[in-house]
RNA sequence: GGGCGGUUAGCUCAGGGGUAGAGCACCACAUUCACACUGUGGGGGUCGCAGGUUCGAAACCUGCACCGCCCA
């Protein structure tokens, strides 16, 4: 049944109208039994993001997301069954930042459980409040807050979605903190450590002292941070060295002196030991090719560990490990080996419990006070290494920690991946070099293990030998069948929960997984890997990855890595990557700045499909820039759909003859041309190019309506089936047909809205137009274009005579191609030219005019 | 320091060896008969700079500058 057409046709309430029946008819649901009978071939599957749920989303996620419902959309009308799910990334450290400031609670695992918690306020402003203000409470109250507040979030989400029109089957969903998902992040993560790609190690681990906990080298931001040179004296045999050190406090830590092999001023020293300052610790002087001779004095002290190079050096040159750097980022409080005497352990205490501010200032001190500190400290700027979410420098801390291997250790395995990531079509394909070069310069292998509280577990438990200590090198694994386990609060398999903690009992592993061990796994998650083989089967490799550029190395990189370790294939055979959103004065949007405009507001404010003819405007790969004060793009999406409903209207005024030939050769040309768009179009959308295909589309519509509509109204306005009439109205009315398909994937909204005026379903359910339901098509005559060409000359006389377009004209004479007189009387009634002459001649010209007099 | 993109009209961008393009903005004109969230028309550019290839370069090559991003 086909629904009125309304008097005045408007944009208002059509997401609300149309979201509610896609609804209940399931237009977007993944048709199963479909794509059973049909084939993996019929289906096409896209691999969402899951957005995060701690934050709000914003309008470049509309960006994005927008460019993955295209493609979606346009493989759907293509006939393709469309497996199309959404996840939510809630687990790891925004939420649980987000859980601190909106309920101002912060997680203590060693207290109890409270029934009934209720937490002092709700809806904090987010921004970061002090932890003396954050009341403490239990890690299952923690967790359930979490899962309170993200529910929420994601109900706002999917309503955002809803509303700016992403084809999501919302029947298949996923959370990343969900049962089915900590199932499926276990039993891959179980299958690595049986395989040895996942493994334990003591290890160097930079660590973020705000957050205490591990964090992976895909995590790492550069900052550029004012520090200082002090110059400090080592002692040697024959006389004293001088070394530049941006880390005075670390001195007890000192295990060697590093300069460069070929340095002249202190090859003789290599070999030799000398005493540290105040401490009088013995350190060899070593070469190595990483020391700097033009950087300070050209010999530095290697600590344990003051940076990624000491690291480096001290495994290179296998020095002892003096750790004297505390989870807390303040120094320990017990001496390291070689500080024995009682005044080096006297001194020792005074920097045991600061910060690392403080002790550098008391070491400063005591440098000065020996005479062991040459001059004041130099300040400098420098890059310093900081976890992205973090606000303090890291510090590098020796744990234990577990680590999935990548590439970076192992020359098949990285092979492996760039060769993995060859067989991916990237779009835009010089996206593909952002993976090579991440997987190329991987240094470290991935450290997976989180000392966090809201994420998927470590299903792992250690036994305890008889003196109670844990066994780390037999660990303790549960059986698939039983994912997903807490090994905190349920007992590891063979053991009663009464041995946990006790000698010949067990311990559970505390430690939870990176958020990205999880999120690497959204095909399988997704696709039900390991629980539903049929699904599984149609889906992967999925079709198409969507994603921002700003993740290539950390998701899509992850994704990629996990999809070769379990199944030895890439995950998608396509990756679309959009773009960022950027300020008009081309800086990256900030939050700060982009939160001004919520995504909800502007989709209620100018129209969903308005907003998604912006994003659908920008090619992939390609940042856009955006004022929210001045949404150009999004008033001419506006404007189009808008022109969409009206056009469609109007042709649909016309009386119409069913089954009408079209034979006027004004109509078959245009036929013709519209053929050529529909041939262009589609080229574009199969090579992920939705901005060409709606950027040829939107050109020929705006013909259509200006020039081609106008030209035939006269004649379409006719009686039913006169001369002509019946010619036209079939053509315009095939035209909107297929403009309307053309257009459904960037304006759904629109034009769903009209295609219920004549038809029982829905666009998004019909098909692509092809060039073969185009009854005339082939090389056009130009004929069109003459037309045009002969209405600008007459539009431009009467706008030069400063007469209304509808002035009457009693004469013209318009030279041209014979061509013209094909289209003469159309001229005419456009032009209203009472007597219309055409001359033969190479171009177009209104060679002469005659407007009638104005009747004042 | 290495890599990847970019630099075309006031703005946002397309194009890609053969007469410089679109939309917006601007200016002028029109105005109730699909559309005022309107229609028509107009002005506006040494295509970042310097070399080279070519009959011909905005496009291809080389170098440089500047902007952005990624990696050291």
């Amino acid at each position: 049944m086909s629904h009125e057409i309304p008097e005045k046709p408007a944009l208002e309430g059509l997401e609300a109208k149309w979201g509610e029946t896609w609804e209940t008819e399931g237009t977007y649901s993944f048709d199963r039994a479909r794509a059973v009978q049909l084939g993996k071939e019929s289906v096409f599957s896209v691999d969402t993001p899951p957005p995060t749920a701690s934050g709000s989303l914003h309008i470049g996620h509309v960006f994005s997301y927008t460019h993955m419902d295209l493609a979606a959309r346009y493989q759907r009308l293509n006939g393709k069954v469309i497996f199309y799910p959404m996840g939510w990334d809630d687990n790891g450290l925004p939420t649980e930042r987000r859980v601190q400031n909106y309920y101002g609670v912060r997680c203590d695992p060693t207290l109890p459980y409270i029934d009934g918690f209720v937490p002092p306020f709700e809806g904090g402003d987010n921004k970061s409040s002090k932890a003396a203000d954050q009341v403490p409470i239990s890690r299952r109250n923690f967790i359930e807050l979490c899962e309170k507040l993200t529910v929420e979030d994601e109900k706002q989400f999917e309503d955002l979605w809803r509303t700016l029109g992403l084809s999501v089957d919302w029947k298949q969903t996923y959370r990343t903190i969900g049962d089915e998902s900590q199932r499926t992040a276990q039993r891959a993560f179980l299958r690595n450590v049986k395989r040895g790609e996942a493994y334990q190690a003591d290890a160097p681990t930079l660590w973020d002292v705000t957050f205490r906990t591990a964090v992976a080298q895909a995590e790492l931001e550069d900052k550029e941070m004012p520090g200082a040179y002090h110059s400090i004296v080592f002692h040697g045999a024959n006389g004293d060295i001088t070394i530049d050190t941006t880390r005075p406090e670390l001195l007890p830590a000192c295990v060697a002196l590093v300069a460069h092999p070929e340095d002249e001023r202190y090859k003789p020293l290599f070999g030799t030991t000398v005493r540290t300052p105040l401490f009088g610790v013995e350190v060899p002087v070593m070469p190595h090719h990483l020391a700097q001779p033009d950087k300070g004095t050209g010999i530095a002290m290697v600590c344990t560990f003051g940076d990624t190079t000491d690291v480096t050096w001290w495994r290179e040159l296998q020095l002892p490990t003096r750790a004297i750097m505390g989870f807390d980022g303040r120094i320990v409080s017990e001496a390291p080996a070689g500080i024995d005497s009682e005044e080096q352990r006297a001194i020792y205490a005074e920097l045991a419990g600061k910060t690392v501010f403080s002790a550098k200032a008391r070491i400063v001190e005591l440098l000065t006070e020996s005479g062991e500190m040459i001059g004041q400290a130099r300040p400098i700027q420098h890059p310093v290494k900081f976890f992205e979410k973090g606000d303090k420098p890291l510090e590098i801390v020796t744990t234990r920690q577990w680590y999935i291997s990548n590439g970076a250790k192992d020359e098949s395995l990285r092979s492996r991946l760039l060769e993995r990531g060859t067989q991916v079509d990237f779009h835009p394909d010089f996206m593909r070099v952002r993976y090579d070069n991440w997987v190329e310069g991987l240094n470290g292998d991935w450290l997976i293990s989180r000392q966090r509280f809201f994420g998927v577990p470590i299903p792992v438990w250690y036994p305890l030998d008889a003196d109670g200590n844990p066994v780390y090198d037999s660990p303790i694994l549960p059986a698939e069948e039983s994912l997903p386990v807490d090994p905190t609060s349920q007992a590891a398999p063979g053991y009663t929960e009464d041995q946990r903690g006790k000698a010949g009992g067990f311990q559970g592993e505390l430690d939870i997984m990176d958020t990205w061990a999880t999120s690497s796994l959204t095909p399988q998650i997704a696709g039900r890997w390991a629980e539903d083989d049929e699904l599984w089967n149609l889906v992967f490799p999925y079709s198409l990855r969507s994603q921002g550029q700003d993740i290539i190395r950390t998701w899509l990189f992850s994704t990629v890595l996990r999809a070769e370790l379990e199944h030895g294939q890439a995950p998608w055979a396509n990756a679309g990557i959009s773009g960022f959103i950027v300020d008009p004065d081309r800086k990256k949007m900030s939050k700060s700045k982009g939160n001004v405009v919520t995504p909800q507001g502007m989709l209620d404010e100018h129209g969903s499909d308005a907003v998604r003819y912006w994003a659908a405007s920008s090619r992939l790969g390609t940042d856009a820039a955006f004022d929210p004060e001045n949404p150009k793009q999004i008033k001419i999406g506006r404007r189009l759909a808008i022109k969409v409903l009206n056009a469609a209207k109007f042709v649909y005024s016309f009386a119409h003859t069913d089954g009408a030939e079209v034979t006027e050769e004004l109509d078959r040309d245009m036929l013709r041309r519209l053929a050529e768009v529909v041939r262009s179009a589609t080229e574009s959308y199969e090579k992920f190019d939705h901005a060409r295909a709606l950027e040829v589309t939107e050109q020929f519509f705006w013909t259509f309506t200006d020039d081609y509509l106008e030209l035939v109204k006269e004649r379409a306005y006719r009686e039913a089936g006169s001369e002509g009439q019946a010619s036209a109205v079939a053509a315009l009315r095939l035209a909107i047909d297929v403009f309307l398909r053309l257009l459904a994937p960037v304006l759904p909204f629109a034009t769903e809205e009209v295609w219920r005026w004549t038809h029982a379903g829905s666009i998004h359910t019909s098909s692509w137009p092809t060039v073969a339901e185009i009854p005339v098509n082939g090389e056009s005559n130009g004929l069109l274009d003459l037309c045009g060409a002969a209405l600008v000359g007459i539009r431009g006389a009467k706008t030069e005579a400063k007469a209304s377009q509808k002035t009457p004209v009693t004469h013209a004479v318009i030279e041209g191609p014979a061509a013209l007189a094909a289209a003469q009387a159309d001229l005419a009634a456009v032009g209203r030219i009472v007597e219309l002459e055409l001359r033969t001649a190479d171009t177009v010209a209104v060679v002469s005019i005659v407007l009638e007099e104005a009747a004042e």
